[in-house]
Parts: C-alpha cells; sequence; structure tokens
DNA sequence: TAGATTGTTAATCGATTAACAATC
DNA sequence: TAGATTGTTAATCGATTAACAATC
C-alpha cells in the first residue's frame, strides 16, 4: 500500500468515503463516477481524485469507480483487515453505553476487558465484557498486548490513568474525556471525542446566525425608515 | 463583535482556547503569552495571534493576555452569553447517557424535554427532564422555539426524524447517529458526532505506526544478512 | 470509434508562519 | 528607559481546484 506524507484532512474524508460507500452497496449501485459521489458528499471531483491518488489507482477511465471494490480498497487503507486489542477504562455512563452499544467488532476491534475502581460494578459482565479493578490493569497491560484504550473515565482520573496507559505499552487513546491528552514527550497516538468542543462550535454557528438575522432586520428597519 | 470570514479551522480551535484558559484560571495562572499558550497547545504563537485578531484585540503589548479576560471574550465569541432551548430525541442508550451526565447548563443550553417511542420510557424523567412520546414532537416544537436537537436515534430513524425537525423550525442538529444528514437543499446547521469515523482514523493512524515498524525491521533484517 | 472519466500536472486559493513596527 | 510581546503585514507553505493527456 503506497503511503506517502498523507494530509490529516485526506485522512478525516476516508471514513466518509466508507460510509457512502456502503450505502450505495446497500442500495444496489454498483459504479460510481467522482462527480456522482462529489455531488453525494459535497467535495469536488477533482479532490476525491486526489485523496484517492495517494493511496494507488482504483478507478478505470470512461467508467468510474467500482462501488464494492473501492469499499474494500478503503477498508483496508483504514487497517480494517487487521485486528487491534482493546480496553476500556471508566465504567461510568458513556464507558457503559460504548460497551453495550457500540460495535467495536464492526471496525476491527476485539474488546477484551473494561476496569474501574467501583467496587459495585468490579467484577460484573456487560455484553461479555469483563469488569476488573483498576488494580489489574498494569499486569493486564503487561500480559496483553493492547493497541488501543478507550478512556472513560472522570475528568480528574484522565491524566494519571494516561500515565499508567503509555506507562505499560497501550498504542493509542481513544480519549473522551474532556481533558486534552497530548503530551509533548509521548509517542501515543490520541484521538479526541470532545463532547463539549463539539457542542461549543455548534453554539458559535448558531451565534452567528442569530447576530445575521439581526443585523439584517437593523438594516430592514432603517430602510423603513 | 467583529465577525468576518472566519475560517473552520479557526472555529475548531477556539474551544480548545477555552479549555486550556479555564485550566490556567484553575491553577490561579492570571497571565499568559501567546508562546506559552501554543507551546502548551502545540500551535505556534503567531497562529494564535492571527486567530484572536479574527475577533478583535484581547492582548496587550509587552504584557501578553489576561487569562479571565480572554476566558470571557472566547466565551462570548463562541455564544455563551446566549441561552439556546435544546430537546433530545431517542432516549436509548447514549441518548440516555448525555440526559444524565452530559451538563448541558454548562455552556448555555437547556434541556427542556426528551422523545422517543418506546412505551416503556414514555412519560418518565430522567434528572428532570421529562420524556414525551415522538407524536408529540412537531406540535412541541411549533409551541416552543427550539433552537437545536440533540438526535440520539438507531440509524433508520435519523432521516425521517430530522425532516421532522427541519420542517419545524429547528435550527441546529447534534447528530450522534452514524448518518450522513447534510441535505443539499437544508439550511439546518448539522454538526456531526461520528464515533466510527473518530475510530477509523485512528485505526488508520495504528495501522500506519505498524507499517512502519515492520519496514523498519525488514531493513534492519536486510542489513544483518 | 466516440464518449466518458480517470490519474496527474499545473494554477489557484487559503491557511500558517515569519517578520517587524507599535507600544505597553 | 529597556525588554517583552502584541497586532498586522508580507512571505511561505500546503491544500484545493482546474485542466488535460491517457485510455477504457
Amino acid at each position: 500500500m503506497k503511503r506517502l506524507k498523507v494530509s490529516n484532512n485526506v485522512i478525516r474524508r476516508l471514513p466518509r468515503y466508507l460510509r457512502k460507500l456502503d450505502e450505495l452497496n446497500a442500495q444496489g449501485i454498483s459504479r460510481v463516477s467522482s462527480s456522482e459521489l462529489g455531488q453525494q458528499l459535497g467535495l469536488t471531483p477533482s479532490q476525491i481524485r486526489q485523496d484517492f491518488s495517494c493511496f494507488g489507482e482504483f478507478g478505470q477511465q470512461g467508467y468510474g469507480y467500482h462501488v464494492p471494490t473501492l469499499r474494500e480498497q478503503i477498508g483496508s487503507i483504514l487497517g480494517m483487515d487487521r485486528s487491534y486489542q482493546a480496553v476500556l477504562i471508566g465504567v461510568g455512563n458513556i464507558g457503559h453505553a460504548l460497551i453495550d452499544n457500540f460495535c467495536f467488532s464492526d471496525w476491527g476491534f476485539r474488546l477484551t476487558a473494561a476496569f474501574d475502581v467501583k467496587p459495585e460494578v468490579i467484577g460484573s459482565t456487560f455484553n461479555k465484557v469483563p469488569v476488573l479493578s483498576m488494580e489489574e490493569l498494569p499486569r493486564y497491560l503487561d500480559e496483553n498486548p493492547v493497541n488501543i484504550a478507550v478512556l472513560t473515565v472522570p475528568k480528574d482520573a484522565a491524566i494519571p490513568v494516561t500515565r499508567i496507559l503509555t506507562a505499560h505499552g497501550v498504542e493509542a487513546i481513544w480519549n473522551f474525556t474532556n481533558v486534552e491528552l497530548t503530551e509533548p514527550n509521548s509517542s501515543t497516538i490520541v484521538e479526541n471525542v470532545h463532547f463539549s468542543d463539539s457542542l461549543l462550535s455548534l453554539s458559535y454557528y448558531i451565534s452567528e446566525r442569530i447576530d445575521e438575522r439581526s443585523a439584517r432586520a437593523a438594516r430592514e428597519a432603517r430602510r423603513e425608515k
């Protein structure tokens, strides 16, 4: 697989392509051109062809792309052929929701254990995932090749738990806490899901809209006079 | 408030600034320069000053920025002074977790009602939020000025529910479903929280790492020979 | 063959970085 | 005053878009 200086923007678009291709597949559409795909995703055909060309040649002149083939290629680029081992730290509300509902196996992840400090959840099993004591975490990590840790602990525990994870060889953290984890010295991959950042952006856009509306209203009021 | 063609990238950085400033505030640090801030967030001082300059002048030559003041300014840019009314659609696992745990009021949002189709949850109340029947949704939206809908319904319900929301004047959707909502004709603001997109990017980065490692190992093995 | 559409090279556009005068 | 650091203008860098030869 060709892999050269692929920009972050490109990588963030790949899952969207995947999603759209799955949708086309489900609709029984087996052929798509970069223009059609662009139209449906709000991107230019050029951009789509450029994005794909980072990884190889997946289309055919005069025809376009074969949907199932392209789907497989992108899946493979995203590492969906591989199998990763995951653990989850912090069986609170969001952690519990992820264990019960998020289909880790759809994306090549095996969630093998969860960890918490609360005695009332330790020892129980949710959706076949056993909840172990936080005290067992270091040993577990030493004995099992865990690729990724899903971090769903309370704010204050985020940094100390991260230290344990990186010290015991976890490669990547899927961070659901509202804490900036990126430590300058660490080589651990961090992917953030910051609910509140997302909501604040939304708040900005609504706020902008409201400002525009009242500006327009003010202009019209002046014109009336 | 100065508001001219602010790029999306800038807006996505604002919540991070806010978070860091809150952190500094909590540490009792009341003064910060663009270099210090840049160091802590992994950004250049230039970029930070450029970002702020989109909205006005918040600093002082030779001194830097006054943390509490800057915090307030950015909060206000993000629309945190305003109060928005929100409803939540789909009281499944993730919806329930958000109602119980996500502090909407911290960000200026009032969650006034939730909606679901399941008879067993309709009529109940979680964290003071009443769960109403989906059938009541259109009337509720007509009678209340709802700014944003939190969409936590199953995949298949995403599009039909979105139609109802936009038809009844909801301005923005905070989309937790794994479905592309952006319809070309609609003017509704959509903010996506795509867990699986996030996990797939992470998968890409891990996969890249693994490839690099095995490439290096192969090179070394050749050298040994 | 003619039409369509790719992959890629070149042109444009926008975002980030650097530099520096202004000034606290 | 001297030192520090801003806000802003100019330079650089990178990403997106346009154009087009190759070819199915």
